[in-house]
Formats: structure tokens, C-alpha cells, sequence
DNA sequence: TTCCCCGCTTGATCTGAATCAAAGCAATAA
DNA sequence: TTATTGCTTTGATTCAGATCAAGCGGGGAA
């Protein structure tokens, strides 16, 4: 079992030289055991909804392999993504029973899951896990506000650059980069599922991906795949070189 | 002292009728004496500047009276805020120094602070005061998908009616209501801040907000005091009727 | 009283992104 | 091999909201 197959999240480490997003192997301690006890896993194929919007959550979980989308509707079908879930992140809402947002699987996708209660019990006792979880949430609510100032007032092409530095960040922080090649990523999301997270269509997401390239901002190999030459050039692009580069 | 004048929020009052968004006078508990020891009181004027995005804070606070609100801005200027603090409403970030936002007074302020260190000292001791804090924190975030759904999504016609629901809520949830003459309240922001929240232009807010009372969904007494009639219609012109109160 | 200032409204015009419409391309099935 | 299907690109046109530009109205200062 690799460093990245146990991504509980929850636990922090201490001394060692693993980023604390993931679980490492060197430290384990008596609340990592009592979370090891208590989880269990559930696999999704892609496109399938994990759990609806207003539904119950018995669990808390996070994500082992796969990509999975927070997605808000209204009623006439428009949607908006308002998370993306790589490796490693974490979903649920100790204290809380029901979500207000779907969430689907992009990819085929296997989640660690913690049964609400007894994560909740384990919570209890170890104080830490309480603290790191809150410090975590208020991560996720920086990068919404982060995205917030995205939507309402970036242009395609700097929302467009924006989605790409924060990918390319993250997916970079998953791979241990090797040295200094030029930074490369797959993008995990259709043309479509761009569109519905940065608040355009899929036919401006096309668009602008075109336009970047012809500009040389960025290369690309088939569809999916992104050479991006010059991070500096994409974040100026992205309008704001803030290191933005917070988790979600 | 009336009940509103300390609105600690973090002290969720068991069987008491009071909302335990704000301190309740009959239920004083150890940990609600620990925070009276800590606290103190700062004031600001309309306009002043609380903190600035990056600095760092060195305090969590709740609103007292007045309203202030989280920015974020872009190199050019380009505004969007991200958050709207109304009496009651807490700020800070136990764990983290620095704010990723500006905040702003836009009335006149007074804030009931305690010094970050022995705050999160008191919150090592009592961990349900961390428990509540990661649910307010929870919420907070809830709302703010929401919002990314109104930035991403919808027009201006329903931001606007989305925003006047928000604020008529929010507003009722700290006047007690009388019973049930029709749901007034005033506009606690210009139609710059309105616009600012919302990702228009103020001439959009403007005449987004006439079409509105051309249309008999809203009335208006001066530019500021609001009259609702009917409060489902707006829901309904808001484009959700999702219960979408959450705070923030 | 007058003036000025500030927040607001309204009108005219422009424009970035949406919408409508066709094709292209690559992978899988037949 | 050809057809099918899902994703993507590109073009033509439209439109909601931005931008540019006046003008209004109420409150405070002189």
C-alpha cells in the first residue's frame, strides 16, 4: 500500500516530510488505529451520483482514486459546480445529517468512508482531529470565497487560466514532481464540466482553451492533455498572482 | 444589557427559545464566563477598514451592532465581496493568522473580540465550543456554494431578488418579528456594495431593483426601506425556492 | 436660501459571452 | 471497413449586462 492509497487526511504530521494532506506511513498514532478500525470502502463508477442533494449522509469519506464534482442545480437544469474532489479530499459534514449539494463521480472513483457516528465518537475523544477538521473547512471556505471573486468578476479567459493554475497546482502536489520539466497534467474534467464550474458554456470553455493555446500560454497534446511551458505567464493570465492555490 | 447586545454565538443554549445564533441571557454555562474574562470591545466607523487582506489578525470577534463586509479585489480594482457580517455574525479564524480578505466597516461598528491565544486556549478546554465553531464554519460554507451558484448562475433579475430574500431573512431572524403586517426592512448596503456582492454593475442593481417594484414584487419607501408583500413571489423571482437562508 | 455632494436613476450604445447551428475527430461497436 | 456515439471545435448571430453619459433629489454646510 502506497503513501496515497490511505489518504485519511485527518491526521497531521508531525516531523515528517509528507505534505499533511496525506496520510504517511512513518507516524501513526492511536487516532489514525481507532480510524483504521472504523473504515471501510465504497467504489463508484464513472458518472455515478454518490449521494443527491438533500440527502441523508450516514458517512463522512475521502477520496482515494478518482474524481468526484459538488454540483448545485436549479430548477430549470442550470448548474454550477461549487467543489472538485481530487485524491485525498476529504467530504461530509461531521454535525450535520444532510448535504446541500450532489455529488457524482467524474471517473470511477473509490472513497475511504468513516460511518458518521463513530467518526463522530472518535472525534470526541481525540480533540485533534476536531481542530484539524475545522482548520480544513476553513480552507474549503477561503478557495470559495476565492471562487466567488472568480465568478463574479473574471473574464472566460481569466477564469479559464484560473482553473488551469489550480489544477496544474494540485495535481502537481499529488505527483511529487519530478524536477523541472515543463509542467504537464491531464485535465480530469470534460469541456462541459469546465463550463459548469467556472460559470460559462462549454462552447466559451472551447473557445478560450483554443485561444490560450494559439497564444502560447499553454500547448496541448490531444485533448485533455496540458503543457504549460510558463506558470508565471498562466497566473498573470489568471488576473490575480496570488498563490490562490488553496485545497478544493 | 438586552439579550442582542452580546452575541458570543458560540454557546448553543440547550432548551432556551432563543435562536443560539445569539447568546441567551438564562443560560450562562463555564465556558460562557471563561469568554467574558477574555473579551473587549473595538469600534469602527463607516468605512474604516477592520483588516486587510493578509495581515495578520490576532483576534476572532462577532458583530455587535453595525455590518461590515469581506472583499477581495483584484489588481485592476474589480471588487467582489464575498461575505456580509450582520450582527451576531462571527470573524476569525482560530488556527490561522492571516485573513485572506479585506474587511470593512460599512456603518459604524462595534465588535466584541478575544485575543486569538486564549481563545483557542479556552477552545482546547472546551471542546464543544471547537465542535460549534466547525458547524458555523460548515454553514458558512454552505452559503457560500450557494452563492457561487448566483455568481455562476443566475441573471440579474434573480440575484437580486435573491439578495433581498437573503437580507428580509436575516433580518427578521434578529427583530423578532410582530407577527405579521408585511416584512419591511432597510437596505443596510448602497447599490455599489449590493453590486459588489452580486457581480453586477450598480446600474444594473439600480435597474434591476425598479423593474422589480415596477413589477409590484417589491415597494419602496426612499431608496432604502423595503416592503415585501408577498415573500413567496420573491422567492420565487430569485429562481430558487430552496430554503436558501443559511447564514452569511 | 443656495450650493454642493453623494447616492441613485435613466437613457443610449457597445460588447463579451450565450445561443443556435454545423462539422470534425477519436474511440468503440457492428 | 463503416457506422455510431460522445466530446470538441468553429462559425454566425443574438442579447443581457457593461459602459458611457446625463440628470435627479435630498441632506448638510455656509
Amino acid at each position: 500500500m502506497t503513501l496515497h492509497e490511505v489518504p485519511t487526511l485527518l491526521h497531521r504530521c508531525g516531523d515528517c516530510p509528507i505534505r499533511h494532506r496525506a496520510v504517511c506511513a512513518r507516524c501513526d498514532s492511536e487516532e489514525l488505529t481507532t480510524l483504521e478500525q472504523i473504515k471501510y470502502y465504497r467504489s463508484y463508477q464513472a458518472g455515478q451520483t454518490v449521494i443527491w442533494s438533500g440527502d441523508k449522509m450516514d458517512f463522512v469519506a475521502s477520496v482515494v482514486t478518482g474524481i468526484a464534482t459538488l454540483t448545485q442545480t436549479l430548477e430549470d437544469g442550470r448548474r454550477q459546480m461549487v467543489g472538485l474532489l481530487l485524491p485525498s479530499d476529504f467530504v461530509g459534514r461531521p454535525g450535520r445529517q444532510t448535504v446541500a449539494y450532489d455529488v457524482t463521480a467524474t471517473t470511477d472513483l473509490l472513497m475511504c468512508c468513516f460511518r458518521r457516528k463513530p467518526f463522530e465518537d472518535m472525534m470526541q475523544k481525540t480533540p485533534h482531529v476536531g481542530q484539524r477538521l475545522l482548520e480544513m473547512t476553513l480552507d474549503e471556505l477561503d478557495a470559495a470565497r476565492e471562487w466567488m471573486l472568480l465568478l463574479g468578476r473574471k473574464t472566460a479567459r481569466e477564469k479559464i487560466a484560473s482553473l488551469l493554475a489550480i489544477i496544474a497546482r494540485r495535481d502537481a502536489s499529488l505527483k511529487l514532481r519530478d524536477a523541472k520539466g515543463p509542467l504537464t497534467f491531464d485535465l480530469p474534467l470534460t469541456r462541459e464540466e469546465m463550463a459548469d464550474y467556472l460559470g460559462l458554456t462549454l462552447e466559451t470553455v472551447s473557445r478560450q482553451v483554443s485561444a490560450l493555446k494559439r497564444d502560447g500560454v499553454i500547448a496541448l497534446e490531444g485533448k485533455r492533455h496540458v503543457i504549460v511551458n510558463d506558470f508565471a505567464r498562466l497566473l498573470e493570465e489568471a488576473g490575480d498572482d496570488s498563490d490562490g492555490g488553496l485545497p478544493v
